[in-house]
DNA sequence: AACCTTTATGACAGCGCTGTCAAACTTTAT
DNA sequence: ATAAAGTTTGACAGCGCTGTCATAAAGGTT
């Protein structure tokens, strides 16, 4: 038996250059049993600190790196996450991925993607959903789940999960999970701050723009909005605030309302910036200086706030941040339950915001 | 051994409900062997019809699924299909992913997602990189790799992939990668075709803006309009053709350069989105009526394209199509060698041009 | 010194599936 | 009718790893 081993590993030597090696080649090159290799390698305690050296030593000569096929059909662990995902927009979606395959790099771990066809162009299919899941993660056992918006607060998927017995994390789900640890930011926080930097340039009349009522984050960053503006003792005029839904068109609907009134604001606040980059296009064509005569802030920092012009004060979101921490929390279930790990924003100032001159 | 081998399942059943069952069940559910489910379940040749459709009612009856992991350790294949990227641009990441997952799903294929790092603000970092897809993808053993650009044209990339004698597919390459298959769109043909629209449209005076020379598209989306160009018996003026590097500010330079020009050009095409919308931002600056004074075509596609106004006509690269094509190579290995897949483009029109007035 | 506890290591089975090979059966050719 | 060829099926080993349990070595306690 052992000769012919060690013939098939000469055959293979031989034609393939260098072969992967197992743990079992470890083992033998460093004098310890498998058992022993495998502990080394998966951090178990109770190994001689001299023997893990050795081994360590061996598995590095041997450029060993282990089989996930193997270890996952042993340990019924698959060392994969999967991010679930609608498409809001690609460029969350990216940034969320960026961090969690981050998290997982650092530990041995795989990211796999699962766009769900969640919505038509006229709304929610609901009913297919939770088999999509089934679907995509029976057959890959994943270790763990990412849910993004609108997707965590999307009840069949939540079921789906719960059924196949995967952990999942939501990042920035609109109502609390039970006993479902969640990564989010805090939008509340954050749209005060802003209008809160609005007021400090002396601005009183500040209006706001509303996104789309379904998004969980629209309430919040309302809310933000009222709490600086009651803090600062400053009206909150039913005028100066327009519904929204988060895309182009409807910031430019909303800005031409806001700046064909009588009175109108010297500040605008759009909840995010497509609808912030409406505003300032409608306030160039109108000949309204930004930000000499108005001021803009948007919500998100996407590419295009650097594209505007003027440049877009906006906030960024820690979306990246989010992903990693989805991620690790899933990797290491130690902080499993109820955790609720919220990440710090940055308010980007640029250009399109300025003294209140009036 | 049987006895406790029933006994241990009937515990499974009572604690858990439904359990996942396996092969083994579901060949005693029809009366067959394990190694025949196994053909069944792999669409081998030489199963009976009858006994196909035995095991299939059986299968379904227990809601079988297999193991990813068992199958993998026992063929030495992962059902796992690798997309790395750099990160161009969120839009196209996205794209490629939704277009490859759905190969993957159609044929029990995962997408796992490998951001890799390639270049930070200053440029390439090329030696890390190869170490970046060994570690990344030696204890993954996915059965192929989708690469986008630039990585598809990233030597030490290639190599890597070559020594761990994974197959790639790459999107776009510049160049023809030996006899290895590859997707890609026809951006020569693409090019020509926005260019005589807007001959089409009257124009004569029409400028370009190159992109960034790095990128293997550039030369060839300026060859469309050489082509094009050159067939219409039209000048090409050297002040007429810019430089850009795909940004939106390379656009405004340019743009600002052509519009100040003693006798500037009716129509200017920049050869991205970003870039296109540069032009029009400095058109609408200067006073510049957009269609009526000026053309402005770009490329890509971009959700930018929907957001200027007016809104920018373009070229709709099949990003989602290249994604699809792409794992659906990998996935299928019949048609590996020497294939070129070039999938179809459209040309979007939409307000930003029209006939030439001058 | 005899006992117990703790720490370090290894033997072994088996995770769920597929590849190999051989056996049984069916068809076709002579 | 009989050999040759094809078709359909199953027994079995083993992919590379980890969990379980047993054993061996070391340390602590009376």
């Amino acid at each position: 038996m052992s000769d012919t081993d060690i013939l098939l590993r000469r055959i293979k030597e031989r034609k393939g250059g260098s072969m992967k090696s197992t743990i079992h080649d470890v083992a033998k090159a460093a004098g310890v049993s498998m058992k022993t290799v495998s502990r080394v390698l998966n951090h178990e305690p109770n190994v001689a600190d001299k023997t893990r050296e050795t081994v360590l030593a061996a598995a590095a000569e041997l450029r060993y790196s282990p089989s996930l096929a193997a270890r996952s059909l042993a340990s019924s662990k698959s060392y994969l996450i999967a991010l679930l995902y609608d498409n809001p927009s690609p460029n969350y979606i990216a940034n969320i991925q960026k961090g969690a395959t981050q998290a997982c790099r650092e530990r041995g771990y795989h990211l796999v993607a699962e766009p769900l066809e969640i919505a038509g162009p006229l709304g929610a299919i609901e009913g297919d959903l939770s088999i999509d899941v089934e679907r995509a993660l029976e057959r890959l056992p994943v270790d763990g789940a990412i849910l993004t918006p609108p997707l965590c607060d999307n009840g069949s998927v939540i079921h789906a999960l719960q059924r196949l017995k995967i952990p999942y994390v939501p990042v920035a789900p609109s109502a609390s999970h039970g006993r479902v640890a969640i990564v989010q930011m805090d939008d509340v926080k954050a749209s005060k701050e802003m209008v809160q930097y609005l007021i400090s340039l002396g601005h009183k009349k500040i209006a706001f723009i509303k996104g789309d009522p379904h998004h969980s984050a629209t309430p919040r960053r309302f809310e933000g909005f009222r709490e600086a503006m009651r803090k600062a003792e400053l009206e909150i005029r039913p005028d100066y605030v327009q519904s929204g839904d988060y895309h182009f068109r409807s910031g430019i609907a909303a800005a031409e309302a806001l700046l064909q009134l009588a009175d109108p604001p010297t500040a605008i606040f759009a909840s995010n910036d497509d609808m912030a980059a409406g505003v300032i296009s409608v306030a160039n064509r109108l000949g309204v200086s930004v930000p000499d005569s108005l001021s803009v802030g948007g919500f998100d920092d996407t590419p295009l706030a650097r594209i505007l012009w003027p440049q877009l004060t906006t906030v960024r979101q820690p979306i990246e941040g989010l992903g990693f921490e989805a991620a690790k929390i899933l990797i290491t279930k130690d902080s499993q339950d109820e955790t609720v790990r919220t990440l710090e924003h940055d308010l980007i100032v640029r250009g399109s915001t300025g003294p209140c001159l009036a």
